[in-house]
DNA sequence: TTGATACTTAATAAATCACTTAAGTATGAG
DNA sequence: CTCATACTTAAGTGATTTATTAAGTATCAA
């Protein structure tokens, strides 16, 4: 349906797979090539590739293809910018708590009304 | 593929959707009814309902009906769950940039070897 | 040159997703 | 009782996702 998937949306569903979130679990302790990413997940080597063409596309990995071996590693600015979207939701949240508590400073015996 | 998703991938899937996460962000601010909701979006009131379903089986929003109206509340838990998750790869990214700092600290005239 | 390694590409197939329309039910107001 | 409101349910459709197998290419080692 969307013409283009905005940025969030791609990460946000780069890290919803359970293989994918190994990758970069793996990825996040330092670069690794496609075989070892491949290595503890039980599929298929072209299925890893797809898994990897998904964290690219949504910027959370970057790779580059030296002699036979394509070396992989975490972009942290994809991840930053889920971060960002998550932390601004909280502060609303607890924004709006302290504005409830504060309300109810003013009227120590029960909601007015 | 999977028998049961697991939290993270419910949540994260969950975040992937633009209306969505406009939902969310809408409760962020403060409960809301169905129709609130579904008033800023361009879907029909069952499409609505269907992103409000998943945003629940995530356990990122709760709702209540009463009398005709259901009113929506985000339930921050879930949220908190993948920012820890983000937060550790953090981590580990961080970790590993100063492991490798204080290598390079050792070998001021480049890699060694 | 021969063979093994490390991907890479392509062509499916099954399942899931994000909608839709066309109904339905329950509640509240007059 | 009647009507509008606020969902709710069901069924169906097209696009996307996630995997597969069967091929291919490029590099390196001997």
């Amino acid at each position: 349906m969307a013409a283009t998937a905005s940025q969030l949306d791609l990460t946000f569903h780069a890290l919803a797979d359970p293989a994918r979130r190994a990758m970069v679990e793996r990825l996040s302790l330092g670069p690794a090539s496609v075989s070892e990413l491949a290595k503890p997940l039980a599929m298929s080597l072209p299925a890893v590739v797809q898994h990897l063409a998904v964290l690219q596309a949504s910027g959370l990995v970057a790779s580059e293809k030296i002699g036979r071996t394509r070396t992989c590693r975490m972009e942290p600015t994809a991840m930053s910018l889920a971060e960002h979207w998550i932390n601004q939701r909280r502060s609303d949240w607890e924004r709006r708590l302290d504005r409830l508590g504060e309300h109810l400073k003013q009227f120590p015996d029960g909601e007015p009304q």
